[in-house]
Formats: structure tokens, C-alpha cells, sequence
DNA sequence: GACAGTCCGATTGTCGGACAATAAGATCCG
DNA sequence: CGGATCTTATTGTCCGACAATCGGACTGTC
């Protein structure tokens, strides 16, 4: 069946990929730096050579990527931020099936790393915005909604703070995820002080740069979660978004 | 200036983006099954009241996105592979010019915890994979780009075989970016035998299902790809791509 | 019956041209 | 000089068209 390929399989690709490609080549190159102004379309459709709807359609692709943002009217080219790739991210991991076991095991010992670094690294403004959102957690802690975005947050703020934006990348999609997890467990068990509690806690800590102890506290905080997931009766295995629908 | 808005603001999305978000609404609603046949082009154009060209600009998006894959000529339903969305988190990442500290930093405790979740659920096919790929490193061990490449092949081996699917999303566009690191490092400093004994070191933990153990070493193979990294005099806090441009 | 060759319809990829809406730039006016 | 007005450039959308190509039916041969 399978022989050895005498030929490589040639790959005529679309013109509006070959479009986007080259478009997307150039800014990866730094012939087109970030903030410049993009080629209106009919230029572009001047200098490729192809009809106009076909170099829209490959501009399509490059903006939805990020690569290139609407400013206004024109398009120019951008960096594109995580957080446009974070949620696609976690569509696919649900998806996927994927279960909360998974999302909680990686994120015991991701969210323990993003605040250690953070104990080690955090700057004055760092600390400020951990302590306002303690601040409003405290005053909203009837309000479980409010709790349950007021974690996230607390935990990107720990991971902004960590300097490093490569975990900030990889942990981006598996926080999106914990937030249709929390707004189910939260109503039901009432845990909120608890949280507060540890965030004060880990804060406490972190301006005591202590690593060591940050991070087991961060652990210790998690395992609560898990167990109040637990609690909630949804199986651990069971994949997410079936007991999660986000309207 | 800024009154208090009396009515929200309107957000009137070019069709085509009310187009693209549709279908992709529709898909992670579950109403459009991956492995779907998807309308044709001239239907969906038919049932959205919009000219084809329009509808081509959305799916182009959704098709870049991974959503709907392109099968034969007409489009499928798909589940994204994570594959598409790490190549484009990686250059997201080199484009903030995330450093090689930052990368390494994750990448310790990244692999090591993918290591040790292997090392308590891989099976019999996994390890015979592995093996497979310490065999092919050993007869190519004086092929430096070989080694690199199955390098980093071991380490996807080995979280893949952690059986945790949101770990394999979080590694994988770390992953990728070490692959021009090391082609940077091995050709200059001819460390293949010392990869490939910590390889085999961490197979034979894994067999014995000693996580400590496995996670120790994984820790200890990647201090040692930094050393490698530092002694090429390339600066760590440089930003990722100033040295390594893959061509 | 298996197989290759041929034909046909459906579908995509691409094209050219067109027009309304609107943002950006230029111009005029006080 | 600041603000209102006019122009122009550019995008968003549409229409209609055509070639290329894929899938499937149909046919003839062995």
C-alpha cells in the first residue's frame, strides 16, 4: 500500500493563502514592523496581482490571527496578544473532552510556579493590585459572581506579576476554563471566605518573598478548590463543558 | 465629555465576522458535529442572506482557525488540533521578544511534571516509543540536527504520554520554540552523548514508575541544556529570534 | 465482476466591475 | 487658530461570470 513517495507531494496552495503567507512572512521577518500601516487592499491587489475579494479573503485570516488589527479604517500590523489565542485554546481543549482532573493537575503546580516567581520578582504596583483586589473580594464576599472573577484575577495578577510571559501564555487558556468550573462549584458550597482567607494569606507571603512557603500555600489553595469541585458531585473525569455550559 | 451612556453601544460586526462567529457558535454548540459536512458555499450564502463572496471572507477565518477543515473540495467540521494553535502562540511569543530565561524558566517544571505524570500512567506503547526513539538518537548520534529533532521528539513522547491533555496544549508552544534553541547549542558544543544517556536514564525511571525519581532527572536534563545554552555566550535575557532566525 | 476511461454536474477559486457608507485628509470660514 | 464643510480614499458588500477540479454516474473492456 504505502511505498516510498517518488515524488513530494506538491502543494499548490490558493492564492489567498499564498497571499496571507507572504503577508504574514513579511511581519515574521520584521520587513513590516508592528504598527506600521498595511497596504490598502487594492494596492495589495496591484502588487500581488490577484483580484481584490481574493487578497480580503487572505487578510481575513492574518487579522482573525491577530497579526494585523483595524485601526480605524486601515489596517495595520500588531502583536498579537495572548489572550486571542487563549480562548481558542480552550475551545479546543473542551473539545477535546478534556476533564477537570487534567486542567486541576497541571494548574497546581502552574499556578505554585507563577506565584513563586512572583514572590521572587513582584514590584511595588505588583503588590498594590493584589492588595486592591483582596480589598474588593472583602467588600463583595456576598456577591458570589463577583468572587469567583475576583480569583481569576487574583491569580493573573500572580502571574503578570511572575515577569515571565511565556507562562503567562501557557497558563492563559487553563484559566479561562476555571471560570465556568468556579461559577458552578462557588453558589453551591459558599466557600468564599475561605478563598479570601488564602489569598490574604499567599499575599502575606509574597511580600515576605518567601518563596518556599508561597508556593505550598498556593498548592494547599488549590487542593481546597479541588476538593469543593469534589463536593459539587460533578464527576472529576467527566469532560468539561458538559456540566459547564456557558450561556 | 464622557456623559453617562444612555444607550449601550451598538457593536454593528461586519457581516462577515457575524458570519464566521455564527458558524462557530453553531459548531461549539454541538449543533454542527465535527466530521459534519458543512453547507456549500452558495447554500450558506442563500441562508444568511449574503453575498458568497462574504460568506468565503468568514469561512476563511474559521478554516485558518482550525474549526472547519478543508477535505477533498468541500468543508468538514473539525476539532482543532493544538498543533495549529501552538505554532502561532510561539510566534506570538517571539514577537514580545520573551526571553530565553523566561522559556527555560517554565520549561523546568513544565517537563518535569509532564515526566512524572508519565511515569505513573504511561503504557506499553508509549514506552516502546520512547525506546524507539532513544534506539534512532544512538544510531544517529553524530547527526547533530537528528539528535536535536529527536530530542525534542523524546520530550513530546513523554507528554503525550502523561495522559494530560491540557499539559500537551501548555508545553507545546514552549516546545516548539526550543527546537531553534537547540540547533543553536548542540552543532557547537557536541553534548549529544550527554542528552542521550540522561534519555536513557530517564526511560529506565519511568519504567519503574518512579515519579520522585523521573522528576529529579528531567529537572537535572534541563539544567544542563542551559548550561549548554550559557556557554554559547548567547545571552539569556536576549529576546528569543535576535539569534536564532530559522530560515 | 473488476477495472479503466469518459462524461456531467456541483463546487470552489478567482475574476472584473460596481456602489454605498464612512473615515481621513484637505479646504474654507469665522 | 479652531471648527465646520467638502473631497477623496478605502472598506464592506454585492452581482455576475468563468475556469478548474472533484465526485459520481455511466460505459466499455478484459
Amino acid at each position: 500500500m504505502s511505498r516510498i513517495p517518488l515524488f513530494e507531494k506538491l502543494d499548490v496552495a490558493p492564492a489567498y493563502r499564498q497571499v496571507a503567507d507572504a503577508i504574514e512572512q513579511m511581519i515574521t521577518a520584521g520587513r513590516l514592523q508592528p504598527g506600521e500601516w498595511l497596504p490598502t487592499e487594492t494596492d495589495l491587489s496591484g502588487q500581488f496581482g490577484v483580484n481584490r475579494s481574493t487578497i480580503r479573503e487572505g487578510i481575513r485570516v492574518l487579522e482573525h490571527a491577530g497579526l494585523v488589527r483595524r485601526d480605524g479604517k486601515r489596517l495595520r500590523v500588531a502583536v498579537p496578544h495572548y489572550m486571542d489565542l487563549a480562548s481558542r485554546a480552550s475551545r479546543a481543549l473542551v473539545m477535546h473532552q478534556v476533564t477537570f482532573q487534567e486542567l486541576w493537575e497541571v494548574s497546581v503546580e502552574v499556578e505554585s510556579m507563577s506565584a513563586g516567581f512572583a514572590a521572587s520578582r513582584i514590584g511595588d504596583e505588583g503588590l498594590a493590585a493584589l492588595q486592591a483586589n483582596i480589598d474588593e473580594m472583602r467588600a463583595r464576599i456576598d456577591d458570589p459572581d463577583s468572587v469567583v472573577a475576583l480569583d481569576i484575577e487574583f491569580h493573573d495578577l500572580l502571574a503578570e506579576a511572575s515577569g515571565n510571559r511565556a507562562l503567562a501564555l501557557a497558563r492563559e487558556p487553563i484559566s479561562l476554563l476555571f471560570h465556568p468550573a468556579g461559577t458552578t462549584i462557588l453558589p453551591r458550597l459558599r466557600t468564599q471566605k475561605r478563598i479570601l482567607d488564602a489569598h490574604v494569606r499567599i499575599l502575606d507571603l509574597v511580600k515576605a518573598r518567601n518563596v518556599a512557603g508561597v508556593r505550598e500555600w498556593m498548592e494547599r489553595h488549590m487542593h481546597d478548590f479541588r476538593r469543593g469541585y469534589e463536593r459539587t458531585g460533578v464527576s472529576m473525569s467527566a469532560p468539561l463543558g458538559s456540566a459547564q455550559r456557558s450561556g
